[in-house]
DNA sequence: TGTACATCAGTGAACGCGCGTTCACTGATGTAC
DNA sequence: TGTACATCAGTGAACGCGCGTTCACTGATGTAC
């Protein structure tokens, strides 16, 4: 069966909710906004979600597990990792940055972390969980590196991600051939350690 | 003569708003709260800024500039860089996310900036002589490295610096020595071209 | 040195609007027998 | 197969509060003559 109508309601409810989030940020939308994107009245919308933080939760919650289910497509096919290999692999998660709407939801769900706890556990799980990923696809490189230089290269890497999804986007900067081109030779050179 | 009244008056109220936004945040903080922190109420605090846009954007305005500020200092002093001076190069640049504050305004700056266009003017421009400032320091390491390698590698380095500040702040992550040194590394790597 | 006047710093009350939330309601869909 | 009832989907009006902004005002500081 097909997920329930109910759950296929909020799912939507959640897609419109999304792209008003992403579109106007969290500080200028209003409950009356989402339920407008959604097509719906606002005392509806309340039927899924009963607060404002309800709301914005599900929307944040959702997009990280489906930013991890992304993710894991790549990491767990991969047994090996050759350089062309890993090539394909950065490719994969420099794409999701090229969507502005990602990168645009990333930012608020940082400022939204920072001033409610309860987002902020599920923002440190997902980084937690993100890191473990890029561990396996680096061991797949590097089989010889220790457990703590592996995690350290890990957050190396997806630091240089997050912070490269800021810089390549509109809100602070512009890609450039160039300066992806270093991005990946420097991503290559943390995978391989070489 | 130190500055006048007046603007050490405004400046003093920009210090309420800036610790006011670094810990509630951009959309839960009020007028009010902006004026109670600098014990004043809030029609005198629309005596120096109008509206809350103009309060926002010049506390936004005036924290982009210390910190170019701060960096001239480091930059504009090297004149070759060893990789010892590099060493202290970095030290100061990662000294800075130190303050969680400090991080949770610069996540309140992306999220503005990606919301208000005038906020996101500022927040380029100074993207971009953040980038130059680093790229003055690389070609002191790599004086043979032609203006467009440098130009990547400085946007590379600052990915990576701005990447960090988010995931060893608390908002998603911690700080580790292990990550900090293989951060440290990868700098170094970037800087010297090797 | 004193007086008159303008400018600036700061108060305090009030405004109207938009917000999140509540609630009583209607109509449709399921379920039991 | 039909009827009775419960549950769910969705409406629409209203609520009260907090927000950004306005404005008339007071007192202090400066400036001119």
């Amino acid at each position: 069966m097909t997920p329930s109508k109910g759950a296929a309601r909020a799912a939507a409810l959640l897609d419109a909710a999304e792209q008003v989030l992403t579109t106007q940020g969290n500080a200028n939308s209003a409950m009356r906004d989402f339920a407008a994107a959604a097509g719906v009245r606002v005392g509806h919308l309340q039927h899924y979600y009963p607060t404002r933080a309800d709301l914005i939760r599900a929307v944040m919650s959702r997009a990280l597990t489906r930013s991890l289910d992304r993710l894991a497509v790549v990491t767990d096919t991969d047994q090996s990792l050759s350089r062309e290999e890993s090539e394909h692999f950065i490719a994969v998660l420099l794409g999701e940055q090229d969507d502005e709407a990602t990168v645009r939801l990333y930012v608020e769900v940082w400022a939204i972390a920072a001033a409610d706890e309860e987002v902020a556990v599920v923002v440190r799980d997902f980084y937690a969980q993100y890191i473990a990923h890029v561990e396996r696809a680096v061991a797949c490189a590097q089989p010889d590196l220790d457990a703590v230089d592996l995690s350290a290269t890990a957050q190396t890497i997806v630091s240089l991600l997050e912070g490269s999804a800021v810089l390549r986007s509109g809100i602070t900067g512009r890609k450039s051939e160039a300066s992806d081109r270093k991005l990946v030779n420097t991503l290559q050179y943390l995978i391989h350690g070489s």
